[in-house]
DNA sequence: AGCTATTTATAACG
DNA sequence: TCGTTATAAATAGCT
C-alpha cells in the first residue's frame, strides 16, 4: 500500500524485513485494539519477531483471554486430561526446539570447519560461497600478495632463462682455452654485476635475504 | 477510512457492530499473516466476538506461540499459578532451549554478515577469526597448490640459475676481442626485450598453458 | 453481500 | 528510528 506495490513474500533484506516489521507491526497492534473497542471484542495479539523479541496486545487481561482460547479448544477439541494435553504440547515443543538447535548448532560447527564428512558437493559449495563471501577483503589481499610473489619468480625465471640463452649464444664463440683469458675479465665482470642486480632485486621483494634468492616466504591460516 | 470518518468508540448499534466486526476482523487476520510472512515472524491472534465467538489465527502453531508467550512472560518476571512443576520444569528446558536457539541462530545470520550493526570491534574481530577458521580447509588447498607452483618455479629457477653459473665457469675461454662492441648491443637490446617477455609470460601463465606446464590460475575478488 | 468515496496504512526514500 | 509522500489497501455508509 505504497509507493510500489510489494509481493507478501519473507523480505530478504534483513534491515529493509526490521523496518517493514516495525512498521507493520505498528500497524497491526492499532488495528486490533481499534477492533476491540468498535466491536465490544476481547482481542489478543502475540508476535515474536524473527529475532526473538516478543510483541503483545491485549483487550483485556491477556493470561485470561489466553485461558479462554485454551478451554474454548480444548471444549472443541478432545476431551482430554489437561495435564497430559499441556505435558505432550510441552514435550513436542521441546524435541521441536532440541531438533532445531541441533541444527542450527550442527551448521554453526560446520561454518567452523567441523563435521564436514556428510555434505554433498553442493552444500559444500554453499558453505564456501558463504564463507568466502564474509572473507572476501582478506583472501583478496592475500591473493594479491601471493600474484606479485609469483610474477616476482617467474620475471626471475625469465630473465635468468634469457641470460641462459644469451650466454648460450655467445658458447659458440668460445675458441679455446689460452686466448680467452684477457677477454673474458670483461666480460665477466659485467655478467657478475648483472647478475648480482637480479638477486638483489628479488630478495628485496621477498621479505628475507637468502643465499641464492629462491627463498620465499609463505604464511598459511 | 472511508465516506466517513468513524470516531473508534463502541458501535452501539449492534447490528452495525456486527458489520464492522466482519469487516474489520477479515482486515485484521489478513494483515497479521502479512506480517508474519513478510518479516519472518510468529504472530498468534486470538479474537473472542461480543458474543463470545472465537476466531483465531497463528503463523505456525497456536499452542507453541502461546507457550513461547507464556514462558517470556514467565522470564520477565510474573510469578505464575497453577502449572505443576513437572509443567514448570519443562518450561524452563524449554526456555532455555529457546535462548540457546536464539544466539545460534544469530550467530548464524551474522556468520553470514547479517545483522553485524551491532556487533562491538572485538566481536567483530572475533568474527572475522572464526570465519577464517573455518574456511582453513579451503585455504589449505588452495594454498598447497600455490605452494607446489611456487616451489616449482623456484626449482626452476635455481636450475636456470645453476646452469648459468656453469656456463659463466666456462666464459673465461672466451677470446672475443672485435665481438666485444656487438655483443654490448646484444645484451642492451635483450634486455629491454626480456622485460617485455617477462609480462607476457606472466600474462599467459595466469590464464592459459604455457610452455613449461607450469600453469596456476589465480582468482581475485 | 457489493459498491465507491474516503480515510488509512505503508513502501520507498531521505 | 523518524519524517515525507505517492500509492495501495481498508473500510464506512449505502444499497
Amino acid at each position: 500500500m505504497a509507493r510500489e506495490r510489494r509481493e507478501i513474500r519473507r523480505i530478504e533484506s534483513a534491515a529493509a524485513r526490521q523496518v517493514t516489521f516495525s512498521k507493520r507491526r505498528r500497524g497491526l497492534f492499532k488495528k486490533a485494539e481499534e477492533l476491540a473497542v468498535l466491536c465490544d471484542a476481547d482481542v489478543a495479539l502475540v508476535v515474536f519477531s524473527s529475532t526473538g523479541k516478543l510483541s503483545q496486545f491485549a483487550s483485556s487481561n491477556m493470561n485470561e483471554i489466553i485461558d479462554k482460547y485454551t478451554t474454548h479448544s480444548k471444549n472443541l477439541g478432545k476431551t482430554d486430561k489437561q495435564p497430559s494435553i499441556d505435558l505432550n504440547l510441552e514435550h513436542s515443543k521441546c524435541s521441536s526446539l532440541n531438533e532445531q538447535l541441533a541444527e542450527a548448532s550442527l551448521q554453526l560447527r560446520q561454518m567452523r570447519g567441523e563435521e564436514l564428512e556428510g555434505l554433498s558437493v553442493e552444500e559444500l559449495q554453499q558453505m564456501e560461497k558463504n564463507l568466502e563471501a564474509g572473507l572476501q577483503r582478506v583472501l583478496c589481499t592475500k591473493d594479491q600478495q601471493f600474484m606479485q610473489e609469483i610474477s616476482e619468480l617467474q620475471r626471475k625465471g625469465i630473465q635468468l632463462a634469457e641470460e641462459n640463452m644469451r650466454l648460450r649464444d655467445q658458447m659458440p664463440q668460445v675458441p679455446t682455452a689460452g686466448l680467452a683469458v684477457p677477454d673474458t675479465e670483461n666480460v665477466l665482470t659485467e655478467d657478475g654485476q648483472s647478475s648480482e642486480s637480479v638477486m638483489t632485486a628479488l630478495n628485496s621483494g621477498s621479505s628475507q635475504d637468502n643465499d641464492d634468492g629462491s627463498d620465499i616466504s609463505l604464511k598459511l591460516g
